[in-house]
DNA sequence: CGATACGTTGATCCATTTCAAGATTGGTGG
DNA sequence: CCACCAATCTTGAAATGGATCAACGTATCG
């Protein structure tokens, strides 16, 4: 996959409200990226307690958001590219967790400036600011969901279907199989349980036919049956499918 | 407590930045209040996917946010005075989860209308609006911590000591106690644990002299020990005590 | 080719769920 | 004021999911 045929911010709200988008405010988007940065190995972007000066558009590769506490990292949220990693920096000003990247990781960097202008003379564009914070806000209570409703299977299975979905989003999805490259310990700290009882549950499930890690990718035989297992209603991922809420926000 | 004796939005974002509110923007969020409406046994409010045309306003008393999944309900966030409780509806539009009341309740509505006024014209006010939603998704954050992090113990002392904090910058918590009108379901519903389970749990702390429940109170005997159970950090509720954020705001 | 991260396995212990039932409380109508 | 009903809280015993401790295999990469 190559990292700059495309726009830097050419994949934000895609698949959500990015026809919303005039090719005005696409352009503006486009030009507020100031610099771009490629890390090849892990990274802490920005700690928790800092203050940003600037937010992180992921353009290519995973990035997580992660605590840690007691010594023990926990990771609580996964950003494909198209996300706008922290947003949500710019009004909060600290952070209240790290922003690590996983894997090779291309991101774009938004100068808090710029986003003053826009919240000052592009209301519209503003709004979509919003909504992008209120989609992750929204990702969060399902995380929530998840946790209290389901056991290891079902959260693991719940990670990747959503993360199917969203890399389905922005044309990063094949029909049965998508990237991935959480180890088993990252993706045990975002499920909340060990990596050792992760490990047991992946070989169960691959031995039952639900999902297979190879190479940086997991396959989904049948998706249908893992989102059985996860519970999965896709609903609060606000895709295009339900065309009014870009009406709705049109209307604002 | 009397019910009408203070006004209806005074308590939003008080021990957070309402100091950043001129007195102007104060009055005009107080008038955009259209109707009241109190309710004395528990009601869903709005309910997942309904199209709201109005945000709630919770003036005084509880309310959570819940999911209900395999016939099992979950909450996934809890309201206190004060606190805008459906403020992302407005952009979001359908709701991804019910908003019901927990005992007495006094609400405020606030047609969007009105909140379309404040994004065009008031655009201080309007990033106040949005640092609101960001505080949720803060608090949101910090729920999956929690979930990902402790056992039924930390979890129950973690949403007490919350709750306290939350209580306390809108002036309603007493230095050792403060109300706590959910039933050991609703906690259990909150916690992500059996309500059987949450009940031995009850009992444990309350024999080790680090909670006690009466009469929809909760007593907090030494808040310090509590705290250290939930490994609580109160960062994440961005109190006034950082006065940088109101600042930050204010340049924004 | 050795270091280092990652994945895998076994055995034991503890937290939590589940099923089943009883006790307590609060509210309502007679 | 009492009787009764429903919701809430409480307890017991058995089953299970997950944590913990301690290893060992296996990629991968400089």
């Amino acid at each position: 996959m190559a990292l700059t045929d495309y726009p830097r911010t050419g994949r934000f709200m895609q698949g959500r409200v990015r026809q919303a988008m005039r090719q005005r405010e696409q352009d503006l988007l486009e030009s507020m990226v100031e610099t771009t940065e490629l890390f090849t190995a892990p990274n802490t972007i920005i700690r928790r307690g800092e203050v940003a000066q600037r937010s992180t558009m992921l353009i290519d590769g995973f990035i997580a958001r992660s605590i840690t506490r007691d010594g023990k990292r926990h990771i609580i949220g996964i950003h494909v590219p198209g996300d706008f990693v922290d947003l949500h920096g710019f009004a909060l000003k600290r952070l209240d967790h790290d922003i690590v990247t996983v894997g090779h990781t291309l991101v774009g960097y938004v100068p808090h400036e710029r986003l003053v202008a826009v919240m000052r003379n592009e209301p519209h564009l503003a709004r979509l600011l919003w909504f992008a914070t209120l989609l992750d806000a929204a990702i969060h209570r399902e995380w929530i969901l998840k946790l209290e409703q389901l056991n290891a299977d079902g959260r693991l299975a719940h990670l990747i279907v959503e993360l199917w979905h969203r890399l389905d989003f922005v044309g990063l999805a094949e029909p049965l199989s998508c990237a991935m490259p959480l180890t088993q310990v990252e993706l045990s700290d975002a499920c909340g349980t060990t990596a050792i009882h992760l490990n047991r549950t992946v070989r169960a499930m691959r031995e039952d036919g639900l999902i297979d890690f190879s190479r940086g990718r997991v396959m989904i035989p049948d998706m249908e049956r893992l989102k059985s297992v996860a519970r999965f209603d896709g609903s609060y991922l606000y895709g295009d499918g339900d065309l009014f809420i870009g009406k709705a926000l049109d209307a604002m």
